[in-house]
DNA sequence: CAGCGTATACGAACCCATTCGTACAATCAA
DNA sequence: TTGATTGTACGAATGGGTTCGTATACGCTG
């Protein structure tokens, strides 16, 4: 009750729910960064291909699953994500994790390096976190 | 020609063929870690819910896509996973990094990193994979 | 006021992934 | 040999995501 299983893997119901498919992440990458948009803007943002009923059908879809907030006050809504972007992003990693890298954070981590190389500034970042990781390891490990 | 668009992404057709949905990738991880399997040991694996050509038609469907091999020989199949796990861990996560993390990889691993606590072996292979890196950061711009 | 541009609402079609049932061939045991 | 078991092949139903067309309402401008 309140999951399922799909190839034996346990997923919650409400990480499904708020699971954006690949369109609904398109938006909301728009959402987060201009933090709240019309249709409109989303659909150029998106390129301003397809028809612009389909950004606007997507967007009332993502409404009634709780993605999004809508402000319906004037006559054109305005649209803000529901979620900031750190939150669901994190919530895709863990998924992610479980599906396909046996629920490791430091193997998707490997082989996201592998795949694409981060910047310098990015390099530092990461260490900077590792460090502060490993300075609480030892504390706890005390 | 080759290429489709979807939500403002550009997503090429031979990425698309080789990206495994959330079934495939559970049985994946299934040929991944035992090298090679049969239908049955799949679908044990997997935890022998649902029905036995569940599994054999998702591997039937992977085998068109040429996700698998497939060996014919004897009256009871045998698969293979067409591609080592890391290859396609890394394509996944291409894929991922572009669509909901801008294409940064670095994004995503200190998101990755938040996410979930990577083990003290981990974090130190993940050090040395950044160090390694900025060695040659330095190298690349003397 | 009439008409044009732009907005939302919504149904219909389409594709894809998943699941299951059924048909049928091969193998093994009584 | 006959029946049970185990295998593959495959059609069909289901559900979800995406796309588009159409209907309708609002607001502005001539």
């Amino acid at each position: 009750m309140g999951s399922y299983t799909l190839g034996g893997l346990e997923v919650s119901e409400m990480a499904k729910r708020l699971r954006p498919t690949e369109g609904e992440l398109a938006i909301l990458g728009v959402l987060w960064e201009k933090g709240e948009a019309t249709v409109r803007e989303v659909h150029v943002a998106l390129g301003g291909e397809g028809a612009y009923t389909t950004s606007l059908k997507l967007l009332q879809i993502m409404t009634e699953k709780g993605l999004v907030k809508r402000d319906v006050s004037q006559r054109t809504h305005v649209y803000r994500a529901a979620e900031g972007g750190e939150k669901t992003q994190r919530r895709i990693l863990r998924d992610l994790m479980e599906k396909a890298f046996g629920g490791s954070a430091g193997q998707l981590v490997l082989r996201a390096l592998s795949a694409k190389r981060a910047s310098a500034e990015e390099l530092a970042e990461i260490r900077k976190m590792i460090d502060s990781y490993e300075k609480c390891e030892v504390r706890s490990e005390k």
